[in-house]
Parts: C-alpha cells; sequence; structure tokens
DNA sequence: ACCTGAATAGAACAAATGGTCTAAACCAGG
DNA sequence: CCTGGTTTAGACCATTTGTTCTATTCAGGT
C-alpha cells in the first residue's frame, strides 16, 4: 500500500473518532509510525488530506448512484439507495460530524458539494417522477410538496449522523436501521396504498430506540 | 452594562461570525477594548463563555414553551412555537453551527442536552396527542409513525441552521421562512382534511428557493 | 559498483493559544 | 482622604501547530 493512501487511511480512522481538530498532521505521523515531516512531503497542505476523503466519498457516493440509475423505479430500488448511501456516508462520517466547519474551512468543496447538491436534487427529483408514473407516488397536495420532501430528505440525510452521534445509543448497524427507517418514513404518507404496502415490511422492523 | 455581560454578547457575536475555533480569547478581548487577561479574570474558563451561552438560548426556549404551553392546541399555536423556537436558534447558531465538536468538548452541556431532548419528545408527543384528539391530526398509519414524525422533527429542527449556512442564498428572514414551511411541510400529511386546510396558507406562502 | 531521484527522519522556526501573575487603576464606604 | 476589595492591562510562560529545511537512507537503473 502507497504510503500516500496508508496516509489517507490512517487519517480517515482517526478523523471519524476524534474528529479533524484534535488531530494533527504529527498526531496521524504517530499513529502510522512516520515522521510528521514525512507525511507534510506527501500532503503538502494538510487540507489536501480532507479534501482527498471528500472526494473519496463523493467517489463511492457515485458509484452508487451508477449502479442504481439503471434499476426500475420503485420502493427496492429506493431502499438499496438508501442503505447504500448511508453506510457510504458513515464510512466518512467525520466530514458530516464536521459538516460546517470543513464547508468553512475548504472552500473548493463547499463550491463541490453545492454543485453536487443541486445535481442530486434533479436526479430525486426525476425518481420521484418515475415513482408517480409507476403509481406508487401520490401526486402532490399542493404546488412546491416534493420539493419540500426532497429538502427533508436530504438535511436528514446529511445531518442524521451528527444527532446520532450525540443521542444514539447502541451499535453501528442499529444506528444505521434505525435512521434509514426514520429517512424512509419521511416519503410513506407520500405514497399511494400500493406504495404504502410496499414499504410497510421495512418501516416497521423494529429495533430499538 | 456588567463586563461579563458584554463579554458574552461579543462573544456571542463572533462565535455566530466565523466559528468558535477562529474565535480565541484574544480575538473577543480585542473586538471589545479590553485586554485579554481580563476577560480570563472573567470567565477563568473558555469553555464557560460557550457553556453560559448555551444556557441562556436554553432559557429563552423555555420562555417560549412555558408561554406556548398555555394555548390550545392547533396549527396557530404550532406555527408560532415553530417560528419562536426557529428565531431563538438563530440568535444562538453557532451553537447549531458547531453542534458536535461544542457537545463533545463540553459534556455538561451534551448531558443537558440529552435530558432535554427526551423531555422535549414527550412534550411533543403530549402535542401531538392534543392534536389527535382535537381532531385536527390523523391516527397513526403503523406502529411508531408519530415517534418518527418528532424524531425527524427534531433532526431538522436542529440542523436545519447548517444546512442552510451552506447552501442557503437569500435573506435571514428568506431563510427562516423557508425552513419553517419545509418543517411544516412534514406534519401536512398526517393531518386530516380539516387540519390540512389551517396548514396550507402557511406552507404555499410562496418565498424563492 | 555507482548514480540519481524519491522517500524518510528529525531538527528548527515562527505564530498563536490558553492560562497565570503582577502591578496599577478604580471606586465605593468610612 | 484613607482603605480595601474589584477590575483592568499587560507581561510572561509552556505548549502546540503547520510548515520548511537539511541530512540521510533507499531502491532501481546503468
Amino acid at each position: 500500500m502507497r504510503t500516500s493512501d496508508r496516509i489517507l487511511a490512517t487519517a480517515l480512522h482517526l478523523f471519524n473518532l476524534h474528529g479533524t481538530d484534535s488531530m494533527t498532521v504529527r498526531h496521524i505521523a504517530r499513529e502510522m509510525g512516520i515522521s510528521h515531516g514525512n507525511l507534510c512531503y506527501h500532503f503538502p497542505r494538510t487540507e489536501d488530506i480532507i479534501q482527498q476523503l471528500y472526494l473519496n466519498l463523493v467517489a463511492e457516493l457515485n458509484d452508487v448512484f451508477g449502479q442504481l440509475q439503471h434499476q426500475p423505479p420503485g420502493i427496492p430500488t429506493l431502499l438499496d439507495s438508501l442503505r447504500l448511501t448511508f453506510a457510504a456516508q458513515y464510512r466518512y462520517r467525520f466530514l458530516l460530524l464536521d459538516f460546517v466547519r470543513i464547508m468553512r474551512r475548504l472552500p473548493a468543496v463547499q463550491a463541490h458539494f453545492r454543485q453536487l447538491y443541486t445535481q442530486r436534487r434533479e436526479q430525486l427529483r426525476g425518481a420521484l417522477n418515475g415513482l408517480r408514473e409507476a403509481g406508487i407516488l401520490l401526486p402532490e397536495q399542493y404546488p412546491g410538496q416534493h420539493d419540500q420532501l426532497i429538502a427533508q430528505f436530504y438535511l436528514l440525510g446529511d445531518f442524521w449522523i451528527a444527532e446520532a452521534e450525540i443521542l444514539f445509543e447502541g451499535s453501528e448497524t442499529d444506528k444505521l436501521a434505525y435512521y434509514a427507517r426514520v429517512a424512509a418514513g419521511l416519503i410513506y404518507p407520500h405514497l399511494t396504498d400500493r406504495g404504502r404496502q410496499e414499504l410497510l415490511p421495512f418501516l416497521t422492523s423494529a429495533a430499538p430506540q
């Protein structure tokens, strides 16, 4: 494994554990058993490490969406994408635990994220249209309702990890399952009877909290 | 105005503007035109400033809930509490922008917040029961649905500021109004026809984004 | 064997930070 | 006008941090 990849892996691990601010180049180097000078040789700017990890997350998420875009619209596809997305986010959770600070610190990342966000919003809008045409999603009850649903969905998707970090007691698996259910619950009352029947088993697959 | 109050006011202002990490005791003191030694005389531990500001926010939120608890359950009461809560949160937004870091840094605050959270959850559960008995809220479609609604509600309530900081373009007023609508949209599909009629004007009071 | 460029360790540095300490200024009450 | 506590300014200190720099080592090609 290349040294720069080992640096990224170690940084990811330590960032997830303790946050970006408490972890310095010296900590990461010590954890790896290399000198911090060496680390700075590979990543002259500390921020480059964070930025690279952000790009890695984006790449993983793109993989998820690429795979799923060819599947037919439906509840199973929706749930798959939810689970895979949440799992990927969790692997890079430090980014979402420190969301605002990191975005403020790295303007390039912020710009990228904003552009990505509008792009993803369009994707989800398309998916919702597909669900509606398949007779799974009810039409809007008032103009802009589905836009609100999208906003709710992404807000929850971006911050469930932060809330869980403070409030959730339980294993990582339970955590992911719980918040995936809460997110899926967002769409339930917008579904047709058929859609509700399909989603219900997932929503009521009980777990603590 | 007592010096310690001026310190809190200045710290709140600077924290909201630049976050807690970039702002040091020296920055706050310089902004006020006093020496940092003097500031440390009033707040020997820097964390005390943050903790005190957190307690101030909690006190303001308690005021809001105290005032509204005596009002009859209904959509107007719900919207009032939403608006007042969001406004108070926004005044102390640095706390919510740096949520995880601050909670990690101040275990006392985290413990207090967790206890407050379960308390608030019970309050909201009671309010939902009131709405249901008043014929405004539909009964649960599946066990735990309203608990999920509560979870969605608080997650959005705690993190709308963070998302807005990165994504929202527009005035503070528009920002508050937009996210209050998104939050109110959470409950809309759970309402009876009467409830929906009452809420609809608020949801469709259009604004940009 | 030798050369060359990449990789590594570790010293060095300047800047910033939280906190302490000392001495001066201030300001009521006698 | 004294006095004793409170408030303030500013020096001081130990520590940390990102970054740079200088040697030294290593590995592969000739």
